[in-house]
DNA sequence: CTCATTTTGTGAACGCCGTTCGCAAGCCTA
DNA sequence: TAGGCTTGCGAACGGCGTTCACAAAATGAG
């Protein structure tokens, strides 16, 4: 129940414009290619106006960032539900296989997200938005993880490799969204999980940026092939 | 012995200066922040003047990559060759080593070179220098993966899963540099190299983007925990 | 209804960018 | 020494992000 005045709507409609064509301006031209000066030339408005509602132009970026990191994770929670709870490997499976699917589906998109620092690299403050979003975009996939151990199936890997001062930065981060991931924190849990996302991060980011195309024309296959060993590394061990 | 004229050599370290110059922006602003007129300016000449060196911004920054390339594949090849020859997985392991560690210690080259298409998305024939470069490149662990094939450790992964084209795609690009991958043509082994490279891609991708820092500080001990693992599925399994 | 205040948008300007083109000066060769 | 090739310059074009003073419109209080 949030009061939104005459002006709140209206400011929120014309925010939700410049996002949709910034949005269409990522599509064509990719990350680099997004222009203030276009955008406000969609809306018919003059550049200065944008100011208005975004900062600048790496503002609209980043906020365009964090849309993109809800979508996709909405993507893999559709992706997910579609398995029935019973069923928690097929679950996490399906959630992968979404992640690729949107990936695929939207390159563009994904090199914003989980390219490097896109503008230019002063890295420090710059990315703390979309990581943040990262965070909580990840807790979908260890849900699902943790519905695999919590039915007994996972194995614990031999080594814990946890940094110390890991617990207390997880902590700090995912205060509000993340609360599946504090139980996972478990040391070998937690390794076991990353390991798994490293790789699917990995396959995926490769065929997204074309880096496979040299040896294979069809991804998917190999996508499949890491994902059903990636699983029995998970489940069994 | 090619001749060189004297204007020859006067171009080439013109050449050679305008990438040092264009290397170091690459350095500092990142992919995305080469400026032609900056690296003019720092050779004292006016912009257009570089067009007799360089068609454009983009076939700079391509020749950069390029470049990286080779450097990179130096350090690998440097990295691997420090390790004698009786111990195949030694040097596997050393190769690996040193490709996180360049990667690490210069992330704009990584990013131009590894990450997503950088100034538009023509993505079509746009990548093709970097993607021959990256062909010519994974040569280096292939040479080291075949002496563990050879020595008859490594095992062969469950199903084939080769693309059909992907025989003929890969004996048309690697004719000169890389007669190595011609032997690891044999499916199973081929894709078992690449379940290999794209896991040890997905580590150091993650890493050098940052996308792992909201769970991590130090990546070393993770990189060292998954490049054991991908050792020990090579090898054994 | 009125009037002051806040919000929204404009237009002009600044300095940067990549790129093109005509022209001058230099070098190499014949 | 004469001609051609190479190199670099200067000016210009259009596009970019961003700033700033200013006008118009919407809002809410009296």
């Amino acid at each position: 129940m949030t009061i939104t005045s005459r002006r709140e709507r209206l400011r929120a409609a014309t925010i939700d414009e410049i996002r949709q064509a910034a949005r269409a301006q990522l599509l064509r031209y990719g990350p680099t290619g997004i222009s203030l000066r276009a955008v406000a030339r969609e809306l018919g408005m003059t550049p200065a106006g944008l100011y208005r509602y975004f900062p600048g132009l790496d503002a609209l970026v980043q906020d365009l960032g964090a849309c993109c990191h809800q979508e996709l994770a909405g993507a893999v929670v559709a992706g997910r539900d579609a398995v029935p709870a019973e069923d928690p490997a097929g679950r996490l499976l399906a959630a992968c296989r979404a992640f690729r699917t949107w990936s695929v589906a939207h390159p563009a998109e994904f090199a914003l997200m989980f390219g490097g620092p896109v503008p230019g690299l002063t890295g420090r403050d710059a990315g703390s938005v979309v990581q943040t979003a990262g965070v909580a975009f990840s807790t979908t996939f260890a849900e699902a993880f943790l519905a695999l151990l919590r039915q007994g199936e996972a194995g614990t890997p031999t080594d814990p490799l946890v940094d110390p001062a890991l617990v207390a930065r997880v902590h700090e981060v995912t205060n509000v969204t993340a609360a599946p991931l504090q139980e996972a924190l478990r040391p070998e849990a937690f390794a076991l999980f990353l390991s798994g996302w490293i790789r699917l991060y990995g396959i995926v980011a490769m065929e997204v940026f074309g880096q496979l195309r040299w040896a294979v024309t069809d991804a998917e296959p190999l996508f499949e092939a890491e994902l059903a060993d990636l699983m029995q590394r998970l489940t069994r061990q």
